[in-house]
DNA sequence: TTGACATATTCAACAAGTTGAGTATAAGCT
DNA sequence: AGCTTATACTCAACTTGTTGAATATGTCAA
């Protein structure tokens, strides 16, 4: 349910349409809350069923109609309540640890090819969130909201961090059961 | 596609029941795979047809019969396959992220209790974590697979301390931005 | 007796995720 | 012309996840 929260959370911050929250979830959000721009479109048809969000269309010169969306009080409402209750932990499903449980009775030469194919990919996008900090660093007075989304990369980087160093850990005990 | 993974790494271990897989996910492979005891059982009966796996019933005196599923070599092919096959990190959905995202348009005192709530729950993770990792700290000469189970049990004690360290990151600002 | 829990398994309904396909309009490049 | 990309949006089919319900047999405690 929490796609429906995300897109309300985004237009909290000021109304867009349809394709600009598919391209903010492209850009970052999709960093903490994956969605594809069809889940988005259903999702947002869903809420304005629901009277959470209205939508008005905007005529527009070479390209299709848009439609803006905003809040409504009701999905205002519904924001909050969702706010005010606690949530759990996302349930994990991934197939890095499944591979190593997988580890005793397979090829040794191919974990190491994942563990190494895996930490290349984390420190990708550690780089990026790294370059990504330093927008935020540069900022003589920032405002609220850009601390607050500061904190969500810093979420980030401490994940991506986590996956290296626990990659080098496999990696180590592997080179070690070579011996 | 890679809960179907899981349980035939599992029966690469030993031929089990679907009643033991279910209690073994409930046990500790849900740290890294979590899955319910309908979609366990849906998933056998997927694999039985694609010849993954075979199974024989055993009667019970006082219980039902428990069919117990091993692995066919189409099955330890696929697994193969599988381990083989580069991974990508699992798309993250996470509630208390997007919460941070909502939090210069909603009240603070909410995202903080939201944040103690969460650090609480990672906390007790973290230390039935450290409980278990005794055991494992214990064996004098660890087999493989002991190794390669401590090894994801080292992936879930990261995570926990990671999240743990940016909960307190974020009730640090959270307290400086009341300042 | 009833309810809770354990061993064992299965079915159903719905929601959310994934992937493919498509519509419309336009610009730019080969 | 065809392909790619961009702005914009929608529909469909299938898979995976979630939750509820159920079956069968048994033990134990209130």
């Amino acid at each position: 349910m929490a796609l429906a929260h995300t897109i309300l959370t985004l237009l909290s911050y000021s109304p867009a349409s349809g394709y600009d929250i598919s391209k903010r979830f492209e850009e970052d959000i999709s960093c903490y809350w994956k969605a594809s721009q069809q889940q988005i479109y259903r999702e947002l048809g869903k809420m304005a069923k629901q009277g959470w969000v209205t939508h008005q269309s905007i005529p527009q010169a070479g390209k299709p109609d848009k439609k803006i969306y905003e809040l409504t009080p009701v999905g205002e409402t519904e924001l909050l309540r969702w706010f005010a209750e606690p949530s759990e932990p996302t349930p994990i499903r991934e197939d890095l640890l499944v591979k190593v449980l997988a580890g005793p009775y397979l090829p040794r030469d191919l974990l190491h090819q994942e563990l190494k194919h895996r930490r290349h990919l984390h420190e990708r996008q550690l780089s990026d969130y790294h370059a990504m900090e330093q927008c935020f660093l540069g900022a003589s007075e920032p405002t609220s909201a850009e601390q607050f989304r500061y904190l969500t990369l810093r979420r980030g980087i401490r994940y991506e961090e986590s996956w290296i160093d626990w990659c080098d850990e496999v990696m180590a005990v592997l080179a070690q059961m070579e011996n």
